[in-house]
DNA sequence: ATGAAAGCGCTAACAG
DNA sequence: CTGTTAGCGCTTTCAT
C-alpha cells in the first residue's frame, strides 16, 4: 500500500494518552456530556482535531447495539422515480450523520430475501422500501419487522403487513389518465403493466377497469398487455404484439420503463402519436417534455415521498412517533402533453 | 416496538451454550474452517439455522478490522450515467457479499470533502468515486489515499493523484462529435458545459477547440457557454442567452443534464433542430432515441465502467493486482439520431 | 469532574 | 480437533 503507516492509528486511548486523561472522560467530552468540565473539553477537542482523530463507527455501533445507519432496498436504481425518491431520503438522513445503505433488489424475490439476512444483525437500525414485483410471501418482511426494526414503505408496499406506509393515489390517477383519454376520443383503451404483484398495479388496474366501466365500456382481459419487469427491450415485442392484434386507439403505461417501450413499438409499426395512438404513463423522467412526440404523464412526489419516508422513520427510530401506523397518500399530477392530444 | 423480544438475541455464545462448544470452536465452524471436524460442521450449522443466527457484522468488522464495505462518491444519483454506473458496480459488489455505502455529493466541494471524515475510520475498505465538479483541491483524497485504503476513480478522475483510473476517450468524443457536426454542415458550433474542474471536461473542451481549428474554424471564448452544475432549470435561460447572442448552429451538450436544458431552450425560442441547429450530447438516457427530434449521443458505457472500476478495486483489496496504478480507457459511441441530420 | 472496569460479539493466537 | 484467552475501540455504570 502506498505509504499505508497504519500504526499511526489514533483512537480515544491514543488521546487519553497524550492528554493525560482516561478514555471515559475523552469519550464524554467528545458527545459533549454535562459532566465534564469546559476547559477539558477544549483540550479534549483540540487534541483530537490536532491528532486528527476519527471515531470508529463500528466499535461505537457495536457498544451502543445502534448503528446510526438505516437500509434503503429499492428494485432499480436507474429509474427516475427510484433515484429521486433517494435523493428525497437523503436529503433528511445525511444532515442527521446517519448512513443509507442501498440495496436493490432487481425486483427479484430471492435477491430481496436474502437481504433480509443481513438487515437482522443489527447492521441497521431501520427500513424504507418499495417491494420487489416478484414478492408475493412476504415472511422475510414480517420476521424482520418482529425484531422490532421499524420499517417505512413507499410506493410498492405490501398489503398484508402492518407498518407505515406512503403512497400516491395510485387507483385516482389511472382513473384519470383514463378518463383524460376517453376525453381526447379513445374508444379502445389499453393498459400496459409488468407482471408482479405489487398493490399499486392492482390500484392502477381498478382504477383503468373502473373509469372504462363507468362510462359504459366493457373491459376486455385482451386489453391488458403484462409485459416483463426485466428492464430490457424484449417489452417492444410484447407490446408490438398487442398493438397489432387488438388496435388499441390509447395506452396507459404503468411504470416508467414502458415508455420507452411504447414509443419504439408504435415506431417500428409506423403508427403515429397521438393521431393513431394516444400515450399517457406514470412516469418521472424529466425528458417527458422534449419527446416525440412529448409524453402525457402521471407524475409522482418521488423526491417528497422519500423524504417523508425518512421522516416518518426518524420519527419512530427517535420515539417520537409512536401512534398507530400510518399510511400517507400523496397526489400524483397527470401533466397532459401531445401524446394525448385529439 | 411492536413485539420487539430482544432477549430472544442469538449469538456465537448462544450456539456455543446449546451446543456444549466453545465460541471459538463456533465462529471456525461458520467459515466452514478445516480444524473443525464434519459432524461438529454439521451441528453447529444446523443450530444456527435453527435458531436463526445471524452474525453481527460490525463486531466481525472491529475484530477484523475490515468491513466488507466499499464506498461509492458520486455527485449525483438521478442521472443515467451513475445510476447505470452503480448497477455495473453493484453487479461485482453483491456477489461477494460485499456492501456498498453510497455518498452523493451533489457536485458540491464541501460535502465531497467532510464524507471523507469518515471513510479514514476503518468504515470502509475501498472507495469508487466520481469527483465533484467544484472539487478543485484535493487534499482530502490524498490524506485518506495516505491511509492505505485503495481508491478508483471513474469518469470524472483527479488529475494530480495516482490511482487506478476508468475513464472514457472524452477527447476523441468531443472531437469526433465536432467533426460530425461540421461535417453535418454546421459552421459555428458552440460548446454548452458546466462550471467545474474536472478533467472530462477539459478533455471534452480540448477535443472540441482541436476539431475545430484543425478544420480551419477560429474557436472563438464566445462559443463556449458555462451552465450551473446544480440540476435547476436555470440553465434554460443561460442556453437562451446564448442561443440569442451567439446564434450558433450546432451545439455540443457536454453532460447528460444539458439535454434537457438545451432542448427546451431551442424550444421556447421557436428554433428547429436540426433545421436551425443541431444537437449533440454525452448522455446514457434511454429516452434519447425517442426524443423530439431523437438526439444523437455520445453514450459512455458506465455499466461496464462500474464493474471495471469494481473488479480493479477488488484486485487491489485481494493483493492480486499490485502492479503500478492502471488508467484504463474505454471508448464511447457516437451515435447519429435526427437532431444532428442534415 | 474524572477514572476504573466491564463488556458489546467476534476472531485469532496459541495450548492442549 | 477443540478450548482458553486476549482484545478490536468504544460507551456506560459506578466509584471516587
Amino acid at each position: 500500500m502506498t505509504g499505508g503507516n497504519k500504526n499511526d492509528k489514533v483512537n480515544m486511548k491514543t488521546l487519553a494518552k497524550e492528554l493525560n486523561l482516561s478514555t471515559a472522560t475523552i469519550s464524554k467530552a467528545l458527545r459533549d456530556s454535562y459532566d465534564i468540565s469546559p476547559e477539558t473539553k477544549l483540550r479534549v477537542m483540540e487534541a483530537a482535531r490536532r491528532l486528527n482523530y476519527v471515531p470508529n463507527a463500528y466499535a461505537s455501533s457495536l457498544r451502543k447495539q445502534s448503528s446510526n445507519t438505516i437500509a434503503i432496498i429499492i428494485p432499480e436504481i436507474a429509474d427516475s422515480f427510484f433515484s429521486q425518491a433517494i435523493n428525497g431520503i437523503e436529503s433528511i438522513v445525511a444532515p442527521k450523520k446517519y448512513h443509507a445503505l442501498i440495496y436493490l433488489s432487481h425486483d427479484s424475490y430471492e435477491r430481496e430475501a436474502s437481504m433480509f439476512n443481513d438487515l437482522a444483525s443489527g447492521r441497521v437500525d431501520g427500513l424504507i422500501m418499495s417491494v420487489a414485483s416478484s414478492t408475493q410471501d412476504t415472511g422475510h418482511i414480517k420476521t424482520l419487522q418482529e425484531t422490532g426494526i421499524p420499517i417505512v414503505f413507499f410506493d410498492r408496499v405490501c398489503e398484508d403487513i402492518t407498518a407505515d406506509k406512503i403512497v400516491t393515489d395510485d387507483y385516482n390517477s389511472a382513473y384519470n389518465a383514463a378518463t383524460h383519454l376517453l376525453q381526447a376520443g379513445c374508444k379502445n383503451i389499453s393498459l400496459v403493466t409488468i407482471s408482479g404483484y405489487p398493490s399499486i398495479l392492482t390500484a392502477r388496474e381498478q382504477g383503468y377497469r373502473n373509469a372504462l366501466t363507468e362510462n359504459g365500456f366493457v373491459v376486455k382481459d385482451a386489453g391488458i398487455v403484462t409485459c416483463s419487469n426485466k428492464y430490457t427491450d424484449e417489452n417492444v415485442n410484447i407490446i408490438k404484439a398487442h398493438l397489432t392484434t387488438v388496435k388499441p386507439d390509447g395506452i396507459i403505461a404503468t411504470v416508467e420503463q414502458l415508455a420507452t417501450a411504447t414509443y419504439l413499438a408504435c415506431d417500428e409499426l409506423k403508427l403515429q402519436i397521438p393521431r393513431d395512438v394516444k400515450v399517457v404513463c406514470f412516469t418521472n423522467q424529466i425528458t417527458a417534455a422534449i419527446l416525440n412526440p412529448s409524453l402525457t404523464t402521471i407524475l409522482q412526489p418521488a423526491y417528497d415521498m422519500g423524504k417523508q419516508a425518512a421522516e416518518i422513520l426518524f420519527g419512530r427510530l427517535s420515539g417520537r412517533l409512536n401512534e398507530a401506523k400510518q399510511e400517507l397518500i400523496m397526489p400524483s399530477q397527470l401533466i397532459a402533453r401531445a401524446s394525448t392530444a385529439r
